[in-house]
DNA sequence: TCCATTTATCTTGACGTCAAGGTAAATGGA
DNA sequence: TCCATTTACCTTGACGTCAAGATAAATGGA
């Protein structure tokens, strides 16, 4: 009897003529995702970073030398708006972590690549953060962890499916 | 393969060293949650809410009679902070959808109460919600929503065993 | 009865996000 | 070769959130 619990005897008593059997799962998944993303923060704070820039720098350093994509890039992958890509790359750059150039074939573009600094500290993120991603799902068994795993990408597929 | 398996398979590539193997379920359960939270966006939209408001609204409702908490009780139930909560309450105020006013047994405190514009509204919308919920689990068979919940419950419950 | 502490709520300032709209460069069909 | 359209990115304004701190009332031990 948890929280999510509770929540769902209150509405059996007050609207008996729902069916709330999903709302539990639902619940969960959204309580559930708070503490992760808490967890998760603490080591990207531990680092200086946020997990918007963590994000952005993980994603330059994972697409391999020259570690470098355009804006556009970034934003495919990280599934943001271009204003949202746009306030995230100018505080990585004030920080120094990746630079932005003009992009020399396509003067409408940019260039954003990690710099030397940037490069060592999400390496070093990157570490950190896997261990702790074991370290939070210690919560769940090996064959537990494949069982979610798989309902997520079931899950997932059949969302994104319907999106078109 | 997806969009999550491209990316482990980045990092595979860049990093060998690092055995990213939970990196696909925290994936999958972040980009899960956003599609999800889009799909009941629409429903709380169709009723001129945010997921903030009807969180609000909904915990009054489900209290029952005379449906009207404190703040602090909101706040309890939402898991937000005052401040947070002080705005929420702004809104729906302004809205006519709930009333605050003194607490009469607590000087430094309130009641906030939902309007029967409030009521209405929640009630009308709380049903469209659930509804909308069983069309988004249709992703998964009953026994896959079974299954997932438990796990969610499970690893849920020993991420807040942790807090403490 | 006092006053230090706690409790309840609001205020302020900073973040990160999005939608909508703007600017400038590239593209491609007439 | 033109120019209408598309593409790439930035700007603006509005939201919702949090942390930290302010204010005012309640509480409880000396």
């Amino acid at each position: 009897m948890d929280q999510v619990d509770r929540i769902l005897a209150q509405w059996h008593q007050e609207r008996p003529d729902l069916d709330v059997t999903p709302m539990g799962m639902f619940g969960r998944f959204g309580r559930l995702r708070s503490v992760l993303m808490s967890g998760l923060d603490d080591i990207f704070r531990a680092h200086g970073l946020s997990a918007a820039s963590f994000d952005v720098l993980a994603t330059l350093r994972r697409s391999g030398p020259p570690y470098a994509l355009s804006p556009s890039d970034l934003i495919a992958w990280t599934m943001v708006t271009s204003g949202t890509m746009t306030n995230r790359l100018d505080k990585l750059e004030q920080a120094g972590l990746v630079s932005r150039e003009k992009n020399p074939e396509d003067g409408r573009g940019f260039v954003i690549a990690l710099t030397q600094k940037g490069r060592d500290l999400i390496d070093a993120a990157v570490t950190d953060h896997v261990a702790n991603q074991h370290r939070l799902a210690e919560g769940l068994t090996g064959d537990e962890q494949e069982q979610l795993d798989g309902l997520l990408r079931k899950w997932l597929a059949a969302m994104e499916m319907n999106d078109r």
